[in-house]
Order: structure tokens, then sequence, then C-alpha cells
DNA sequence: GCTGGCACTCGGTAGGATCGAGTGCCAACG
DNA sequence: CGTTGGCACTCGATCCTACCGAGTGCCAGC
């Protein structure tokens, strides 16, 4: 715990960092709200900051720069979400005429964001098994394959292709829809993988292409993520090679899934630097927000900057942000 | 046209700078095949290629770097495509065993090239109306909200939400699905805008929605583009900024689409630098090849990289992938 | 026409001086 | 005793200069 006149000297320091990226002197600090004593006390007060690891120098006779635990207080202690007024208008008009197709309306999310905050953004989609199915459907598309179509009750669309018998006719897709369906419908999509066997042979050898389409699916591509300016993340390194490795993260989906869920699980709404587990975002920040549908966690939202991000303006756009996108999905 | 003797000082000037980035001098060209004079003689064809437009300097007394014109030169008279063994290998194991839905097969696909080129990876899908519908089906997701879905024959799925009045019950979807799917199976999606009206008023509100929604759809994503391997770019250029740049474009799907159509439209398979039409591609360029089935082209697949690149290699994999997705998806 | 030789150019690198923002410390002050 | 002005010191950034060497253009001779 900081007493009141070091907060407001690390609050200064780490604003002061996040708008100039330039280490931050004593001088610079003086004139900042709550601290009024002189550049010397402001000195001697940062080095207090430095040993207690809320602050460090590039070198000596530097500026003071803040450390990951400086963050994180700032974060913790000193920062409330604030949205100027016209991105607020911004969130509200998007979700006010965000309509249409659930995958595209996550994909414009992304975009949202991005234009919100400028940093790179994520949302990740309600894993398949969150909706129950609606519908399914199994469509010939050539003699040997065919494509199993299920709608979900949030909207989402899962399909695969299977792969038929050369003489598999159309009625024996249409009897091996009328076994699935009433075993599906209501259940989560997964539950097609455990789809009783017929009698039928013809028809037990499309089930059986079923069963395992769905599962193999399921796995390597069991949530969506949408991904949406990662140009960003170029304009906040100079480095090419901190852009080259933070681009390369962002490209694996998979990664990226399990990099905001772990967070999440962790309970933080932020990760900074090491907190995020991953060595290559070590001069980043992710701010996620979970959202929910129904009350229950379907997804989440997520921004990835730099570790200077303006974390007011990224924590309160991905709150908000999480929040309207569940409700829109809860209405439908 | 270029002589011999010119030709072959060019192409070790393109292989040399695509090799080491940098400037190539008399001296690194001498002991290049086809070339078996003094540096001398060398220095005087490379200024001769200068004043023609092929070759550049830096600075005075500085090595040449190839120009524009340099690189379309190279291109289209000394470059051969080639694959080497281990790709070659790649390619074919991939397709070997690629199955499964379009849409993730078409990713895979950029992955591909990602993985062969080290560059940026393109591919255009098949746009919503090369297909014909195999099926239509409108599921209930609310009370308020139903998902049209249609099936085509190329194994893409098409979904739009249609909004319905508070009263509609699933008879009413029932009755509107029988009115479409006359209408639309065997057709282009986009016919579905086109469906007669109703006798019944409650189906007609149904029919109405799904002209207007099946117009907006195709309006503003019409082609699904994937993009991969965009970290590649960072690792092309030294300047943040032209990676910033390159990054912003290949975020716009719209811009892609028409930037990979326009060159396909031109006949080109390469665009080289400003042959693009795109200023900060000054510095890219872009290895393109449409793919057909059935005789008829429904998309591209493409790299993007700087115009240093390695051509042979590129025109190979770009080629080989595109012929092979074609025959892909047309046995389906 | 090709070649070896040669004077010249000019970017890149290294060394050195200077500048200035910023620090730590200390003595003095209220 | 906490605060403050003063001061010596540090060290990255900037600028200048010298120098090196890769590479050039040109020319005389083969």
């Amino acid at each position: 715990m900081l007493d009141e006149r070091k907060a407001s000297i690390l609050r200064a320091v780490v604003e002061e960092y996040i708008k100039t990226a330039q280490p931050v002197g004593s001088g610079h600090v003086v004139d900042a709200p709550g601290v009024s004593v002189s550049s010397a006390t402001v000195r001697n007060e940062m080095a207090a900051l430095e040993t207690e690891g809320f602050l460090a120098q590039p070198h000596t006779s530097a500026g003071r720069i803040p450390t990951e635990k400086g963050y994180r207080y700032f974060v913790d202690a000193l920062a409330q979400p604030s949205l100027d007024r016209g991105s607020a208008q911004q969130v509200r008009a998007f979700f006010d005429r965000a309509h249409g197709e659930i995958e595209q309306m996550l994909a414009d999310t992304t975009r949202l964001l991005t234009g919100l905050t400028d940093y790179a953004a994520v949302v990740v989609g309600p894993p398949n098994d969150a909706g129950k199915v609606r519908s399914v459907q199994l469509v010939s598309l050539t003699p040997r394959v065919a494509l199993l179509v299920a709608v979900l009750a949030n909207g989402v669309v899962e399909k695969r292709t299977v792969e038929l018998a050369e003489d598999t006719d159309e009625a024996v897709l249409l009897r091996a829809v009328n076994a699935l369906s009433p075993a599906a419908i209501g259940e989560p999509f997964a539950v097609l993988s455990l789809v009783a066997p017929s009698h039928d042979p013809a028809v037990e050898a499309v089930l059986g292409r079923v069963r395992s389409v769905v599962g193999q699916g399921g796995a390597d591509e069991g949530d969506h993520v949408f991904v949406n300016g990662a140009s960003r993340i170029s304009a906040s390194f100079e480095a090419v090679e901190t852009v080259r490795s933070v681009l390369t993260i962002l490209e694996q989906q998979l990664v990226v899934v399990s990099l905001l869920r772990d967070v999440v699980d962790r309970g933080l709404n932020v990760a900074i630097g090491s907190e995020t587990g991953m060595q290559p975002l070590a001069d980043c920040a992710l701010v996620v927000a979970p959202y929910t549908v129904d009350g229950e966690r379907v997804g989440t939202v997520g921004v990835l900057g730099p570790t200077r991000m303006n974390y007011p303006q990224a924590l309160a756009a991905v709150a908000v942000v999480g929040q309207r996108l569940g409700h829109r999905l809860s209405e439908g």
C-alpha cells in the first residue's frame, strides 16, 4: 500500500509515460495534482518507489518508467475506467444497429474495439457446446460427399463434411437425419457423436462418419476467435522484432484462446507483461472482459496493446462492449 | 529485349539482391553463370542497364538494385518457377489429407502457402453466386428471430438472420421455406431475393425480410477472403512504417479482394510495386493464380511479399496450390 | 570490344567533444 | 524531522571529423 503522495507520484509517472513513451523525470511530476512538493522531494519519493519495485530507471541519471508492479498498482488502485463521450456514443450506435448473423457480429465487434482503443482486439465466441441444437440437416453435395449442418440456438451454424459410400442415396441421408434429429435437438452439438447405432447398415455407415467428424471438428477448432487491428501492434512498438513476435502470437488462434481463457480463469481483467505467461508478450498488456448470455459466461472480449497502454480507456471500452455484447446476444 | 549477356547480368543482380538485400556490385556478378567477362565490362553493361531502366543506384558509387522494370523482366523472361522437393511433398501431403469443410480448407490453404513461401498468403473463396443452392432452411432461434440457412453445391453455407413479427409461429416458417425452396434450389443464392410474393400475409412478411437480407448480405460481404501470415510482413521490411501500412491494407478485406481481382483481370500473375495500383504496396510484390472449378474461375490464391521476393519459388507455389485447390474443389 | 588500372565518390563506422536532462546527496531552513 | 535549493555527477543523445572500403566511371592499351 502506498501513501497518498507516493500514489499521486506513481500515477503521474504512469500517465506521463503512457502519453510520451519517454522516461519521466521529477521535473515533469511536480505540477501533477496531489503533488505539491518540490522536485527534490519528488526525487526522494521516486527513489523509494524504485526500491519498492514500482518504478525503474533505464539507466542512471535518466527518468523513471513504471515496472509491471507499477502498472499493476496503477490499474488496481489508481485507474478508473472512463470512456469519452464520443466513444460511448459509438458503442451505443454500434449495438443499436447491430443485427444479423452472429459470426459477422462478433467480427464487427472486434472492429469496434479496435476503433475505440487503437489496439488489437480479440473476441472469443461462444463454444459450440454452449448452444443447444435447433436443427440438423444432411445436404448432399456430390455423390460421395454430404454436408452436415447444425443450427444452434445461439445462432451458430456448425458444419462438417461427411464422406459417403459411393452408393448412398438421398433416402439414406434422410433416414440418417431422422435418426440424428431426435437425439440431438435440444442438446449440445457434441451429443451428435453419441447417436445410437442404426439397424440399417447404409444409415449406420453415414452415422459412423457423422460421429467421427463431430468429435474431431470440436477438437482442433472448438472455439471461434476473431482478431482485428493487428496493424495497430506495429504502431505500438518501435522494434520490428517485437512486432513480429506479437503478430505471430495473434495468428495462432489456439494460443489466443487459451491465453484469454487463462487470464479470465485467474479472475483478472488485465494481464500485464509477464502476467500473460507468454514471453513474447513481455511488453504487452491484455485487457479482457468475459460476456455472459443468460447469466452464463460464454465468451470473452479483449484488447492487446503495449504495457504502456491507455488503461482507463481500454478497461472502459472492453467492459462496456462485453456487457452490451452479452445483452445483445441474450435477447437474440 | 536484352541480349544474352545483359540478361545474365540482370538475372545475377536480381538473384543476389533477393538473397542479400544489399546493392550488388560488379564484383559479385563476374562469376555468375553466363557472365564470363571482367568486372569492368560488367560495369559498362550495368551502366547500360541503368540507363535502360532495369537497374538503379541508391547513390553514386554504390552497387545496383533492380527497378520494378528489372523485376518485371526477370519475372517475364528469366525466372522459371521451381519448387523444391520438400515443398512439393508438402503440397501433395496437404491435399491428400485435405478434407472437410470448405471454409476451413481455404483457411488451411493460406497456412500452407505461408509455410511454403514465408510470405503473407491470401485466398479468395468462391463468391456466393458461384454455387447453386442445394437446400434452404429457416430455423427459429427466438420468438422474434430466425436464421436463414442455405447450403450451396460447392459446400458454402450462407446464413442470414431474419427478424420476425412477434407472432410468427413455426408453421409460417415452414410455409415460407416451402415457398423459397422450389424457387431457389438449383439457382444461385441471390435468386432468393426474387422469390414470388405469397398470398398469405404472414408468410409474405417473412419472405419480405428474406428478400432484403439476401440482398444486403451480398453487398458488403460477397466474397470470402482468408489472409494468413501477416506476421511475415514484419520480417520482410525494416521500416516499421512500411509494415504498418501494408498490414493495414491486408486487414481490409474488401481492398484485398478488389486488389486480387484487379490483378487477375489484367491477366497478370505477378504485380510488382506500383503495378499493384496501391501506393502503400510500392515495396511489395503480389503473386497470384486463379483457380478453377469445373473450368470456371471461381477464386484466387496469392502471396504478398517484398518486391525482392523469391519469385521462382512463389510463382511455383502459387501455381501448384491454385491448381491443386481447383482440382480438390472440383471433385468435391 | 574487352580489360587492367586508377582516381574518385560516398555511405558507414569509430572516436571524441559537447550538451542537457535528470539524478543522488547534502547542508540549511521552518 | 520533513522539505528544499544547490551542486557535482552521470550518461545517453547529438554532432563533427577522420577514415575505410566497396564500388564506380573513365581511359589507355591489348
